[in-house]
RNA sequence: GUCCCUAUCGUCUAGAGGCCUAGGACAACACCCUUUCACGGUGUGAACCGGGGUUCGAAUCCCCGUGGGGACGCCA
């Protein structure tokens, strides 16, 4: 009586990035496993030899270690499981759960125009399933047969979907599927079945594309007297703009939101939130997340991206990360732009600043730009804002600045001390000076702004200017 | 074409027959705060796809439409 401990999967195949989908996927089977203290095994299906690559590979590996979805087991690689795919399959061939199918190409394409011209489902038509009593054609020399399972004709195929309910689908439906091709490698659905039994997974939680695989799978797995899972189908996810999510849509990748400025735990707490919820709440820690996660409360129909909803939990964190952490994104994100004397001012400093008026971390590098090098405001803008009363003002604060102490309060008292000398109000001294100092008309308090910069780059600033 | 899934504000969703004059969040709009711009705060507008049942009572259960999605590979 030993309650089988819950173990989950995600299984992705390396052809491309880890898409968004993909990634809320794995964040939905690691929870899952999570929460019942299971194990979250990590299977890498690279039997497609064509469209597999090591880069991809990679890809994936990168973007679970930045969503910090660690697994327990694997990666394992279906490629290096060819013996033991091989060994089930001979196994099935002697015991009659499969079989061999010298039908070709061409002549399964015939069948599938044909079905299809009288407006049937295609479906392999069993000319080489063997029965009681049935002669078999005679194989034809010098053809590789592929090898297919004799799947159950009457009686239905069910099962309790995890997410979608009780799901009932008829065997007449299903036809005898191919398990191994003519060159002896195993396809898909039979490599996840082997997997999936031999690996001991006990929920598969996966995209609802799969449905369709899920009888084929459970008659697999009955054939060969392995313990079916439970089955839980995630609904996919659309574009920002309601179709199909795909490489046009831009931002699909996950590695693309860390290059665009998003924080991890935002996308994680975006996407746990696509398609789940736990009441009315919104922001989430991932602790609570994993306490609360449960599979009765996914949405079963598919969801639409909103990048604006992500972008304020982005800002949300943002608000809420240490400043040591910001400031090595802003540094990492200038170096790259090629700014490499970020020593001073400190840049936690600037991003302290920044936080809460930014939506992502290029928006907070972008505006710590102006703190490293000198900014170049347009021409239109000293037009509009350097008029010579404020020249003038200016040039009666840099007089009072080259002695000024630089502490926040002193520079406040040092601004109103020019205020009074000038007669003009706050925004009329303090807009031209942001134009000067930082290129730009508005920015965070104009006192911790000069303190941030300090002495030197402030009084350079207002001499280029003036 | 056949099979499967699905349907609440623009979007993500709450909702397990009475708690619903349908709640929250993003977005929008308004106001407040303010040394600019943001942030923040307060508030407003905004939805149960249609039609039949079942029931004293339906957003919730059933059926039929319609819309959307998926599958039907020697791809995964």
């Amino acid at each position: 009586m030993n309650p089988s401990p819950v173990k989950t999967r995600f299984a992705p195949s390396p052809t491309g990035y880890l898409h968004i989908g993909g990634a809320r996927t794995a964040l939905f089977a690691w929870a899952y496993a999570r929460r019942h203290g299971g194990k979250f095994v990590l299977r890498i299906e690279d039997t497609d030899i064509e469209r597999s690559t090591p880069e991809a590979v990679q890809a994936i590996l990168d973007g679970m270690q930045w969503l910090g979805l660690a697994h327990d087991e694997g990666p394992f690689y279906q490629m290096q499981r060819m013996y033991r795919y091989k060994e089930v399959i001979g196994q099935m061939l002697a015991a009659g759960t499969a079989y061999h199918c010298y039908m070709s190409k061409e002549q399964l394409d015939a069948l599938r125009a044909a079905q299809e011209a009288k407006k049937e489902k295609p479906r392999y038509d069993g000319t080489w399933r063997p029965e009681p009593g049935k002669t078999l054609p005679t194989p034809p020399s010098g053809v590789q047969p592929v090898v297919r399972f004799r799947n159950p004709t009457d009686g239905v195929v069910a099962w309790d979907d995890q997410v979608k309910g009780r799901i009932e689908i008829a065997n007449a439906e299903l036809d005898d599927f191919i398990i191994a091709r003519a060159d002896g490698t195993p396809t898909y659905n039979f490599c996840v079945v082997v997997d999936d039994w031999d690996m001991g997974i006990t929920h598969v939680i996966r995209g609802d594309d799969h449905v369709n695989n899920t009888p084929r799978q459970i008659n697999l797995l009955q054939a060969l007297g392995a313990p079916v899972p439970r089955y839980g189908h995630l609904s996919m996810i659309l574009g920002d703009d309601g179709t199909k999510l795909s490489k046009r849509h831009g931002a699909v990748s996950v590695m693309q939101y860390d290059a665009d400025g998003y924080l991890p735990e935002a996308v994680l707490n975006y996407l746990a939130r696509l398609g789940w919820s736990h009441g009315d709440d919104e922001i989430f820690t991932m602790a609570q997340f994993v306490e609360w996660f449960d599979l009765d409360h996914i949405t079963s129909s598919a969801a639409q991206f909103n990048t604006e909803k992500l972008n304020w939990l982005n800002a949300h964190y943002i608000k809420l990360a240490d400043d040591a952490r910001l400031g090595q994104e802003i540094r990492r994100r200038l170096v790259r732009e090629g700014v490499t004397e970020t020593a001073a001012p400190d840049p936690a400093e600037i991003a302290a600043l920044y936080k809460d008026r930014v939506q992502n971390l290029n928006e907070l590098a972008d505006s710590a730009h102006a703190f490293y090098v000198a900014p170049h405001p347009s021409d239109d803008l000293v037009a509009q804002h350097l008029t010579d009363a404020a020249k003038a003002a200016l040039a009666d604060l840099r007089r009072r600045l080259a002695e000024a102490d630089f502490s926040p309060a002193a520079l406040a008292q040092t601004l109103k001390a020019t205020l009074a000398a000038t007669g003009l109000k706050m925004p009329q001294v303090a807009i031209p000076l942001r134009v000067v100092l930082l290129g730009q008309p508005q920015s965070p308090a104009i006192d911790r702004v000069l303190a941030a910069l300090g002495r030197a780059r402030v009084l350079d600033r207002l001499d280029r200017l003036l």
